[in-house]
DNA sequence: CGATTTATTGAGCGATTGCTCAAAATTGGC
DNA sequence: GCCAATTTTGAGCAATCGCTCAATAAATCG
């Protein structure tokens, strides 16, 4: 009985991420949106409720999107150490890629959004959180397959490499060549590397 | 003959650096700058020009003050590493001090603008560039002096130093409490001073 | 083919944006 | 006190902001 729905859902969330991710939270206008997902303002606010709350929906996802790729690399190696020296590297290929932005939409969200965006701002930071929580899993598990010195601290590990990463990609948003990225990736993989015992 | 100016043009910029800071480029309003400088539109565009002149007469004279701050901490020390180390463990204090953000203004700026306010991107690039060649002196002072060893590339180290600030700046901008941001500084000063030759 | 239901449209709302400029206010020199 | 020089004012511009809603279009039902 109803009319068919003529845009799909999913990947209207995926161009306004695309977008978000891009372009920030206040340098997006919903005419911008319009464009981009071809859909008028009524459609969209019929969707997604209000700009806020897409640009609720796009972090969300852009944090599940960036969780499962960390985990996927990591299920590629034994070792969890080595795994996470090769999501290091794997980021150090952020200047290669073609993306919206090299930086996270996690961070550049924390950085721009105001007591205004509260709702977003909370979200953003749970989700670095739980980034933050998986890095510190990872640690743990490292040290309990005795790849880390009983006296190494998988709290302050995790936020460390929270802090790097953070620092990597927004190091990889200025205009450096390729290369300086990849030495930076791979320097602080190294880092990672040297904690293992010997 | 003229009439004399009502308003310090050095306190007005510094007001609407505070604000800057605060709330980014995006989210600050003329209406918000009248009220914080406490001048009207005609007054701030005769004294500055536009907006984006005076953002980035303020970046500007934000980053001057940050590298006289890192000149002034490095120059308390006689060993360059340790100066370095003393620099972190300053910027793990920023979740104590009543500041416009714990964040650092030129990744603000990196992070938010685009292609629309180029000449302020640009600018904060530059001045990235400059904080980051400061480091690599250090690092260079450091390895005349001999505390590094002689297969160290100044050039790596300050860039991965300068990517270690803005991860510690940009944790520092979650909503983490003191210690952690402490615990994470001292973390990344003690990878300065590993560097040194026993 | 209506009838019904839902998706989509787009003109346009009130508010706010960055900004302009003629007028008013304030000074120093004569 | 008056003129000239300069700063400051603030009403208000055109453009854009996020958003609403009555009208329209499209699809499925009997």
């Amino acid at each position: 009985m109803p009319r068919a729905t003529l845009h799909n859902r999913q990947d209207s969330l995926e161009r306004a991420l695309h977008l978000f991710w891009q372009k920030g939270f206040h340098a997006t206008s919903l005419k911008d949106l319009e464009r981009t997902l071809d859909m008028r303002p009524g459609s969209i606010y019929a969707a997604f409720g209000s700009k806020d709350a897409l640009f609720q929906e796009a972090l969300e996802r852009y944090a599940r999107l960036g969780l499962v790729e960390l985990e996927r690399t990591l299920a590629e190696y034994d070792s969890p150490l080595s795994g996470l020296a090769a999501y290091l590297r794997k980021l150090g290929c952020l200047r290669d890629q073609e993306l919206p932005s090299r930086a996270c939409m996690l961070v550049k969200s924390l950085l721009e959004l105001g007591e205004r965006e509260q709702a977003a701002l909370g979200k953003a930071e749970a989700l670095l959180e739980a980034m933050e929580a998986c890095f510190v899993d990872q640690f743990r598990a490292a040290k309990h397959a005795g790849e880390l010195e009983p006296s190494a601290d998988p709290v302050r590990l995790g936020r460390r490499l929270q802090a790097e990463v953070m620092g990597l990609r927004a190091y990889a948003q200025r205009e450096v060549d390729s290369q300086a990225v990849h030495a930076l990736a791979d320097d602080m993989a190294r880092s990672i590397e040297a904690l293992r015992l010997s």
